[in-house]
DNA sequence: AAATAATTTCAGAAATTATTGAAATTTAAG
DNA sequence: CTTAAATTTCAATAATTTCTGAAATTATTT
């Protein structure tokens, strides 16, 4: 159980670029692993490939169930767990910007309703410039939300489409 | 030299959500406050509001002036350097679109391209699905890539646009 | 040129975040 | 039900990141 050159780089690669993107590095190592692996790999041969704990590799592994990008597999005759990750780029773009959408910019938007809120009942004139700048922040991060919202639906649709044509 | 409860809020919510990014929140409550404040202020003013030291007050305003988002202002009869923030929110975020791109993407593509090629030296079979997978991604970053771009670019023209219209 | 003011740097301290590993719990098999 | 294997949890520790504050540097005034 070993990985490649190639491999290796690759789960580099994948950690760096999540560590930019405020991810746990173990987080983004163990995701390439399971997108570079053709089969299930179990607790102990991540541990064994990456050189990490038990713990870490178990809470690591549940986060990204939790993001939806991994899942549990069975295989049968064996008792451990088995993990796989989605494969599709374009499936897996979508769920993480599904996932960003729901945590990040839904909290965003709702506080900054907040903050109009507070704008409003507080019409003091050196809030002038700054409640249009808010507004304008807010209808940015609307347009945002909403091409976001289409990245997530787009290929549902295109699923749909599929299923038409095949019926 | 005071906040109001919705200048407040609002520099909270920017420190969280540069948080989310892997951004500092330090950085981004700096960033947040001068994009609050309608005239520029200097290091003890940010020092005394956010309730920081010097120091840090200093290394994360070079940081926004480094991201281009922040830039010094010379008050006349005034030896203090003043800080201003963009305020426009699309030149904003085109600009660290921008810088993100410089700084994050390309990187990767330039490992993919290099992983791409270790694969291509090293032929076994096991690695067949892999490749296919290391090209997919790319393509991917690719189109990632060349969006941003257009998203960068988007309103130089519409500004140059405008100039002629001026002329 | 000396004095003063402002800025920058950076070593160490503090705070935060990630990781370990062993104990507790859960799950499955005999 | 008992035993054994696997998983999960979490307090302790390690690693990393951020922040401070004082010293060094740079810029400005007199």
């Amino acid at each position: 159980m070993k990985l490649t050159e190639a491999q290796s780089k690759f789960i580099q690669t994948w950690g760096v670029l999540g560590g930019n993107w405020g991810i746990n590095k173990t987080m983004a190592q163990i995701h390439a692993l399971l997108m570079a692996w053709p089969d299930p790999l179990c607790t102990e041969d991540m541990m064994e490939i990456l050189q990490i704990s038990r713990g870490n590799t178990n809470m690591n592994a549940r986060s990204l169930m939790d993001w939806g990008l991994v899942t549990k597999e069975m295989i049968s005759g064996d008792r451990k767990d088995y993990y796989t990750a989605k494969k599709d780029i374009w499936v897996i773009a979508r769920q993480i910007a599904k996932e960003r959408r729901k945590r990040e910019l839904e909290p965003v938007l709702s506080s900054l309703k907040d903050i109009r809120q507070s704008l409003k009942s507080d019409p003091s004139p050196e809030n002038i410039k700054f409640t249009k700048q808010v507004e304008d922040i807010e209808n940015f991060t609307l347009k945002v939300d909403q091409s976001l919202d289409k990245f997530i639906q787009s290929d549902e649709n295109w699923f749909l489409k599929l299923v038409m044509k095949m019926v």
